[in-house]
DNA sequence: AACATACTCAACCGCACTGTA
DNA sequence: TTACAGTGCGGTTGAGTATGT
């Protein structure tokens, strides 16, 4: 059965999306997304998998504006090392460049709209907050060092967190609330058996076997993460335990339409 | 109430860097 | 050594929402 090559999709991420993507960061890691991209089935581009894990759904992601210490810090640290956003990013745990890029933009817009109409720059809330000898300076701030990994640079998982399995933290209801993906708490289950196993296979051997078995059919012969040295888990997806996986999420999606589709007729975002 | 404007945030694009075969 | 693929970063865009007139 050959697999014909849709469309790319492009534009705003669906629930079905989010979940799938979820799933197979959970089963493969946060690397390889052209992978996780080409497996999931998505007809996103790998960059566009990963951009929406950093941004969204990863679990340590913080939600909501900024807190007045956060903006403080981010203008302390932008007119430190300039725009770049990551590495400030990197200093505020939780959140992402895109987010920090996005207020700082904003600000300035502010800024700039203030200085116009003649108003003097200091009363910019969030500008009297730079010159302030009372603020905190960068490095007293409890947050990572530079240099230290950002909660989102995860470098794989080292084990299938439950963190990773589920969903985003947001607070609000969402199509996972609905009792869940049993396959998943399962295949958890699983791997907590298993992680004693002597069968260990690296992530690259993973993939490598999934680009082999990509001719026949898309279906990987093992789930193990091994990253950074060490082997957290070993976890045997055979090919009838992977097409069973697979039947499930598409089964799950089908589950989550009819939801949706009774939940709110008009459909999401 | 209707329209205009401002704002927010998710997502895309292009480029540069890094790792690997 | 080099070419290529994958990844990360910063800039930009545009849709949706909030606010003002």
């Amino acid at each position: 059965m050959k697999m014909v090559q849709e469309e790319i999709r492009k534009g705003p991420w669906t629930e079905r999306e989010d979940f799938k993507l979820n799933c197979f960061v959970g089963l493969f890691g946060d690397r390889r997304w052209d992978n996780i991209a080409k497996v999931s089935g998505l007809n996103r581009t790998g960059k566009s998998c990963r951009l929406r894990w950093v941004n969204y759904l990863h679990p340590g992601l913080k939600r909501g504006k900024l807190t007045p210490q956060e903006e403080r810090l981010v203008l302390e640290l932008q007119s430190k090392w300039g725009n770049r956003w990551s590495r400030i990013a990197h200093r505020l745990p939780g959140r992402t460049d895109n987010e920090i890029k996005n207020y700082w933009r904003t600000h300035m817009r502010k800024q700039a709209q203030e200085k116009k109409r003649g108003l003097s720059p200091s009363s910019s809330s969030s500008n009297s907050c730079l010159t302030s000898a009372s603020n905190p300076t960068v490095d007293s701030l409890p947050f990572p060092k530079t240099g230290e990994e950002s909660f989102y640079d995860t470098g794989g998982h080292d084990t299938i967190a439950a963190d990773s399995l589920s969903f985003p933290k947001t607070g609000e209801e969402s199509f996972y609330d609905t009792g869940g993906p049993e396959i998943i708490v399962s295949a958890e289950k699983q791997i907590e058996e298993e992680k004693a196993g002597e069968n260990v296979y690296s992530m690259d051997d993973i993939w490598k076997d999934i680009a082999l078995s990509e001719e026949k059919t898309i279906k990987p012969a093992y789930c193990s993460f091994s990253e950074g040295g060490s082997t957290f888990s070993h976890h045997a997806l055979t090919s009838s335990s992977w097409e069973y996986f697979l039947d499930s999420l598409w089964r799950m999606d089908e589950e989550i339409g009819r939801r949706n589709l009774i939940k709110s007729p008009t459909g999401g975002q």
